[in-house]
DNA sequence: TCGATTTAGTTAATATATGAATAGTTCATA
DNA sequence: TATGAACTATTCATATATTAACTAAATCGA
């Protein structure tokens, strides 16, 4: 009998929790949550992204989006420039003051991940991933088989 | 160079918005938020709890568990009874029309997690169980080592 | 026994999630 | 080329998350 706590949902939401702290700290030092860092690390190697590319890579939800983006124009981190070819598109561009911190925080980012993998070897890493994939394939792709 | 989209909060994430999704269809059908179906899950075996319990066992933060009781208790799913002994809690329990919404579900629920489950081998799931623990190990508990 | 401290539940303010709907563009095609 | 389909960003309404603060009640220690 599947225990409540140790359904596939409360157990990925339970390490979430567990895990979300430690980037937390470093996010609110830098007046951040953790959405909005999504959105400002997603722009650290591309010079733009429109807010739909953002959405996908951050699985921010196009709605959230617009006040995350909204917060984070006000703080003069990122700017919006409506496409001139396309004008449905929106591209979203880092400011300088953004970039900058971006810049600042990347290596303390990195170290947090960097502590995380450490608490198990490569292929405990790969075998989690492999798993966890097979966890949670999305049905369609599965249904095609 | 660990990838943004590769690290842990992310990983955990995107799983968790891919496997939400078969059990939200169920609790749309009856009329439950996903965070609506957990506090009576988690009244399933018990028969009372107290909301700061119910608040350990779903993983709902305090101040949102509030609104959710508001909510199940205006559809008459649960009832509030302030204790005697100390009047400082209040203990939640189902009506009966919330033990005949849960006796209608679980087995569906069930089923649900019985899909996952078999997509995997009870090794497999052994594994990552284990190596999800050692990736989210609360950071207090690790200090002590 | 009384004042300081703890605790349980709640409120408040702000940010995000979710699902439906909408305004403005672009595209395909009849 | 007018027109409907498709698409992007947005708005709206409601629900939840997050942090701080607050109230009432219980407890602890001088």
């Amino acid at each position: 009998m599947p225990k409540f706590l140790d359904s596939l949902p409360m157990i990925l939401s339970r390490s979430l929790d567990r895990v979300k702290p430690s980037y937390r700290r470093l996010f609110q030092a830098n007046d951040l949550t953790d959405q909005q860092w999504r959105v400002l690390r997603a722009l650290w190697e591309k010079q733009h992204l429109t807010s739909a590319q953002i959405s996908q890579i951050t699985l921010l939800p196009p709605p959230s989006l617009v006040g995350i983006l909204d917060r984070l124009e006000k703080k003069n981190l990122i700017g919006r420039l409506r496409s001139t070819e396309d004008r449905r598109h929106v591209h979203i561009v880092p400011t300088p003051k953004g970039r900058a911190l971006m810049a600042h925080m990347m290596p303390m980012v990195d170290r947090i991940h960097d502590d995380f993998m450490q608490r198990v070897t490569a292929a405990e890493w790969a075998e989690f991933n492999r798993i966890l994939d097979k966890l949670s394939e999305p049905t369609e792709k599965r249904n095609l088989a």
